[in-house]
DNA sequence: CCTGAACCTGACGTCAACGTGAGGTATGAG
DNA sequence: CTCATACCTCACGTTGACGTCAGGTTCAGG
């Protein structure tokens, strides 16, 4: 597969593609022309990078995590990375309803008040 | 209360205060000398601030909103983007608690292959 | 062989929320 | 008055994940 289906069937650009390439967050085969040549994995792959940058891990980071995430063979090193990165998930996912609980409460507040401004 | 006590009491940089200011997302006093001279309840606004740079809003969002957070008085318009930015959290909460989920298959899988390696 | 689409490699631009340094002023205790 | 802080205004630097443009190459169909 060539990057240009790749970045359709993934929904990421191919500027992001070569991008990861350029981190080392994914491989690619050439051509004997110089194209990029990909194969079906490399699907899954990206999503699980997008997946990884979606919870706010950096490329630094998914690059040292990312041979153990899709093998599930780690270090004690990167099974230590890998418990701070999920407990930093926790604490983002309990600020981010604390904000969603206050944004919850002006916007009733806010209803009440346009609806029955007494 | 001059800036770098507000800074100090509200954990944020003298920077980002300032930066506030020239965001429009905090006012203050100038004494006759030409320095910050900030009210109490300056302190409770950078809070907010915080709180909704911490949800993931951006500047240009949060002066928008500040007005109806904190006075609960909204128009239609201000009613709407409440909205759509407590639905953004929501679905970022969503994202987060997938990637959370899957982390922790990954530290489950790493720690039982190091424990009973068989 | 020809052509248009898709691809290639640089390399500079972007955006947000500040950090940082320069060079000067205000404040308040002694 | 003096001096140490704290403060002021520019204004450029930083970081990450790409966007975008330039200038050239490869591929596939006819």
């Amino acid at each position: 597969m060539r990057i240009g289906q790749l970045a359709r069937r993934s929904g990421v650009s191919v500027r992001a593609l070569r991008y990861y390439e350029e981190q080392r967050l994914l491989e690619s085969a050439r051509t004997p022309g110089g194209q990029r040549d990909y194969p079906d994995e490399a699907l899954e792959r990206v999503q699980l990078i997008q997946d990884l940058f979606a919870a706010g891990l950096s490329s630094r980071t998914v690059v040292e995590l990312l041979p153990c995430v899709s093998t599930g063979v780690a270090t004690p090193a990167m099974l230590d990375q890998l418990i701070i990165e999920r407990d930093r998930i926790a604490a983002r996912i309990q600020d981010l309803t604390r904000a969603k609980t206050k944004l919850g409460h002006v916007i009733e507040n806010v209803t009440a008040a346009n609806v029955a401004p007494d």
